[in-house]
DNA sequence: GAAATGTGTTAAGACTTTTTTAACACTTTT
DNA sequence: AAAAGTGTTAAAAAAGTCTTAACACATTTC
């Protein structure tokens, strides 16, 4: 279950986002000022409402330091529409800016998509340009041809694509693909990327869809 | 560089938006009714901008067969408040929905927003008016563009940015690049900050990002 | 149960990229 | 104008990576 920690110091909105959250299905935090914000948000805080016209430190100030906490999504609530204070939030670091009075059912689902991001509707099949992975089946192809890679080829491919075009860790890599940490040597690593692309060339041999960013990790580009 | 495929039938806003984006450095695919969005849309797509009063198909439509395709976040924009077509989108995937007419500064914002939510790998951001750098994925890009960084040159921009507007005197540079005393001599900074600054420079010329304090570091300034 | 096959890891040497060094031109301070 | 500090370039040195091959181990096949 989801945890949201709503900032608000109007008594009513805040008992009505409480219950309407908890009628959702959410675990509820409270804070009725920024400083208490500050104090509420720990580990287990999944998402921040937060609004504007508290007392005390301004929305501003408050978001800053929150997100330096643990980069949360923060959905901000104000009765200010102004276009200039948006902008100066979305850059401090706000995922979101709601302008009240706000529909209920609205807000859920914003809330939402800054929650679930990538789980919901995540497929189950990864495609690039040339290359198709199928979670389920384990299965490969890339030109429609099918590939044999072992389950540790297959894990590190599958990272590498899910995250395509952004740099993956080794660390992440050791971390994910072995799940202790007294786990594979760097040079187990290479070794495994380098029968990936070979093959991975049999098929496509002009093109290198694994990049090596030197002394990070590796890099997918389809 | 990200892509970002514009989906809107009328001729104006269709190419106020794309100056809009070519000029925050986005790339732009062009569709100007939903049956050619699912056309165009491709591997390497990275948002979708989708106008609801489309000929032919309706948006509900589009947008669920453009997710089927291909999970990435799809902003709607359309002249219609309605709530329930509003929920209606959100339910079938949609990301955020902006009333018409919209502020291009606050779509820019929006489109950061779920550009950058898109990587499962939960991200550590430092931003500044044209650089972002992610601390997880070492990736950095100035005015969108993507910047490759050395180890080195990484962790002293890092470093730089997370003091934005302070000045970092050398030896803190040392000691937080450089494990242990034994570490580089002055020249050597010099040279990785050298290189820092001419990788900037070829995607902003005008700008000096780093500033040299005199006998004592370096600052950045946003 | 033995042989064959496949997987994961380690080691070694070739190779590539990054980091540092060194030299000299340049800028700021004294 | 001299001294101190900085910027840039090319090169040498260091660090990291790639590939091959060998071995241990597990699973499958005969």
């Amino acid at each position: 279950m989801k945890t949201i920690l709503i900032v608000e110091d109007d008594q009513n909105i805040h008992e009505m986002l409480e219950t309407v959250l908890k009628n959702n299905h959410y675990n509820v935090k409270s804070a009725y000022s920024g400083t208490e914000a500050l104090l509420v948000h720990g580990k287990d805080v999944d998402l921040i409402i937060l609004d504007l016209m508290l007392p005390g430190k301004n929305g501003e100030d408050i978001i800053k330091e929150l997100k330096q906490i643990k980069n949360v999504p923060v959905i901000i609530t104000s009765a200010i529409g102004d276009i200039d204070k948006k902008l100066d939030l979305f850059r401090l670091g706000a995922d979101d800016y709601v302008t009240k009075p706000f529909n209920n059912d609205e807000l859920l689902a914003r809330i939402n998509v800054h929650i679930n991001k990538n789980s919901s509707i995540s497929a189950e099949i990864i495609k690039s340009k040339d290359i198709e992975l199928n979670k389920k089946t384990y299965t490969v192809t890339c030109k429609n041809i099918n590939i044999n890679l072992s389950k540790i080829e297959f894990e590190i491919l599958k990272l590498l694509m899910q995250e395509n075009g952004r740099v993956v860790t080794k660390s992440t890599l050791f971390d994910t693909v072995w799940d202790n940490e007294n786990s594979a040597d760097e040079n187990t690593l290479n070794v495994h990327i380098s029968k990936i692309r070979n093959k991975l060339k049999q098929i496509n041999p002009n093109k290198d869809y694994i990049e090596t960013i030197w002394s990070i990790g590796y890099k997918f580009n389809d």
